[in-house]
RNA sequence: GCCGGUGUAGCUCAGUGGCAGAGCAGCUGAUUCGUAAUCAGCAGGCCAGGGGUUCAAAUCCCCUCACCGGCUCCA
């Protein structure tokens, strides 16, 4: 019998007959791994068990623990979910079903919308599958068969897909009891793995994400391979919503969003608190970078955004008045403001590059459906900057403010994810321009070897962006950084610098945010310290919780050197007791509580209880606060 | 904007055609207390807004508004 060669994980090598599967692979290395086996990596690609070796290929076995192996389950769920729903509802015509992040989801064309208690019902009839354990089974199959059987079956999504893959593309469906789908795979063995399983949701989703096409059904849900693991993910959940900031924002009272004003945030006092912190740090940093604050008008003419390209760009998301007959529009951006003002004087190369930074507020009419708590607004505050340059400054200063995110970022503790936006279909200007600015912009992420994606066709329309997403408490992912690279609006302002050798030169502009917008950065603020802010942005930084009314006076004065000392301090003198007060500081998440009793006022101490740590003991009232000046300076 | 859901006191929620409720927060009083809730009393409402059905609507119907989840992580 003719015999093949692979090779295993751990750099050994082992004879199997030809035509062997992976899972015989699996068998022959020990009868236990073929039990826990779930799917195959052949040559990097996961593929079912069943699927046939192939000559000196690469090959792990994939347990459930393996990172690939919860894609495969989820991909399975949702085969299953789809049976389950044809069983239900026999008109339903199949969209897509992917694995996600954290489960997995299936769109459905059907006539009735589904309901939630739909979900109950779609799961019940998914145990009944899951308990039948149908194998599932792959089959090429060739474009012409393919097309003319999921048009028998009506399934007309499916028919799209399949004329929309390359030529070349091997196609496939995979199949479990009666049930068939187009699929690329891997699946599991069969539907018995599927044991752990929640549906969570129902949402209308476009076919293809796209407003202009026919709006299906959708059907959230996630999977695991145990139980216990399901569970925890549940809980886990539910935690996360604890940290939502919109939920935090009401509860420690930061600000509101009323129906009076809608997407239009109120600051309350403890949140403009948190937002003037955030201003002076970062006036502080920006001074120390070599930037120059200005301020420019939040109207401007009709004229100049026609100007600037909004007008035939953005027209959509801007908001109109009108003056005097005249039409005005209330800024979306502050680039042409900024522009404006350096087209106000004459520039030297000697003064480039020339960084302008503004803290402005932008208004966008955002659809409805889209509005986020403090996340996503219609009037919000870019911590903006507009850099220009000369063409051979640009490297030099994409890194210098990727430097400067960097620094802001790890001084909130927050992660952040890379991609590099390139040219949309609605772009202004020179395609070799665009490539040149693309270039740019990679060649910096390159050097400093960060690791980014590439999302073709989301830049700017005036040019390719880096931006920095943060992920909020539940895992949704908001673009906060960015930095833009832009030729075109110095070519429409006819921004000129003189060069060395006299003449007139066209500078480049990098438009770049650091926080994105306040509000957005606040929002994630909020998820990230689940409200606990550190000391230098807590709104109240220490409460003195005095035991009795005779330790009144005392509390009084230590109040007073507190905020002498600069230290945002409140007096909890409520007759009310100890216990009380302290777990009305510690639900409003205040960082230090100082409590004073008649053994404190005799000592002139205070006892200091923290926020994470519980009493700490007593100590002079100078040695406290000393330690929180010094906190609140190391932005600890 | 589109699909689905929700909207009752400051907050969390109960109330499914027949007198608008509870807990917390608030206010008043008593209590002066040592590290996450002292006790008692009081007050608090255009039941999101508008229209309709009905003897009677928080409750049923219609419209509007706001909020929540989602709207390619590409078979």
């Amino acid at each position: 019998m003719q015999s093949i060669n692979v090779l295993l994980d751990d750099g050994s090598r082992r004879e199997m007959p030809l035509g062997s599967t992976a899972r015989e692979l699996a068998q022959s290395i020990s009868p236990r791994l073929a039990r826990e086996a779930v799917a195959a990596k052949v040559n990097s690609q996961v593929v079912d068990l069943a699927r046939e070796l192939v000559p000196d290929a690469h090959v792990t076995i994939l347990t459930q623990d393996a990172p690939e192996a919860l894609d495969v389950l989820r991909h399975t769920a949702a085969h299953v979910m789809a049976q389950a729903v044809i069983r239900l509802f026999p008109e339903a015509k199949l969209g897509i079903g992917p694995s996600i992040k954290d489960g997995f989801y299936y769109d459905f064309a059907v006539a009735e919308t589904f309901k939630p208690e739909d979900l109950g019902r779609i799961e019940a009839e998914m145990r009944k599958i899951v308990a039948q354990k149908s194998p599932l089974t792959r089959h090429t199959i060739d474009r012409a068969e393919a097309i003319a059987m999921f048009r028998s079956q009506n399934e007309t999504f499916k028919v799209e897909l399949i004329e929309d893959l390359p030529f070349d593309a091997e196609l496939t469906y995979y199949q479990h009891d009666n049930f068939l789908d187009l699929c690329a795979g891997p699946h599991l063995p069969d539907t018995g793995y599927v044991k752990a399983f929640k549906l969570l949701s129902i949402a209308g989703a476009y076919w293809r994400g796209d407003e202009r096409r026919p709006m299906l059904q959708r059907i959230y849900g996630t999977a695991f391979y145990k139980q216990s693991v399901l569970d925890e993910y549940l809980i886990r959940l539910e935690e996360a919503k604890k940290r939502d900031h919109r939920k935090l924002g009401r509860e420690l009272d930061l600000f509101s969003l009323q129906e009076e004003a809608p997407g239009f945030p109120f600051y309350h006092p403890k949140g403009m608190i948190i937002r003037n912190e955030l201003e002076d740090f970062w006036r502080k940093e920006h001074r120390k970078a070599g930037y120059q604050e200005i301020r420019t008008p939040i109207i401007l003419s009709r004229v100049l955004w026609e100007r600037s390209g909004h007008w035939a760009h953005y027209r959509e998301n801007m908001y109109f008045t009108k003056i005097d007959e005249l039409d005005y529009a209330v800024k979306p951006m502050n680039c042409p403001g900024s522009m404006l003002v350096y087209r106000n004087g004459f520039h030297s190369y000697k003064d480039l590059p020339l960084r302008y930074c503004e803290l402005g507020l932008v208004h966008r009419h955002e659809l409805s459906g889209v509005l986020h708590g403090m996340a996503r607004v219609r009037a919000f505050t870019q911590d903006d900057s507009h850099i220009f340059m000369t063409p051979s400054q640009i490297e030099d200063e994409v890194a210098r403010v990727i430097a400067l995110v960097h620094k802001f970022y790890t001084i909130f503790g927050l992660k952040y994810r890379v991609e590099l936006s390139t040219r949309p279909e609605k772009a202004m200007g020179d395609i070799a321009v665009w490539n040149i600015a693309e270039a740019a912009l990679e060649n910096v992420l390159k050097a400093k070897g960060i690791n980014y994606k590439l999302n073709p066709g989301d830049g700017a329309f005036y040019g390719p962006k880096i931006d920095f997403h943060i992920e909020d408490s539940i895992g949704r992912s908001w673009q906060c950084a960015t930095i833009q690279l832009d030729f075109q609006m110095p070519e429409k302002f006819d921004l000129t610098y003189i060069g060395e050798d006299g003449d007139k030169h066209r500078p480049v502009v990098i438009h770049r945010v650091l926080y994105g917008a306040i509000e957005r950065f606040i929002a994630m603020l909020i998820e990230n310290f689940a409200g606990a802010f550190p000391l230098w942005l807590s709104p109240v930084q220490a409460v003195v919780l005095p035991i009795t009314d005779r330790a009144r006076a005392y509390a009084e004065r230590v109040v007073a050197e507190l905020e002498e000392a600069g230290i945002r301090a409140q007096l909890d003198a409520r007759n009310e007791k100890i216990g009380f007060k302290i777990r009305a500081a510690q639900i409003q998440k205040v960082p230090y509580m100082l409590v004073i009793g008649d053994k404190e006022v005799q000592e002139g101490t205070l006892a200091v209880r923290t926020r994470e740590g519980g009493d700490r003991g007593t100590s002079p009232v100078a040695e406290v606060i000393a330690t929180l000046v010094q906190q609140i300076k190391e932005k600890t």
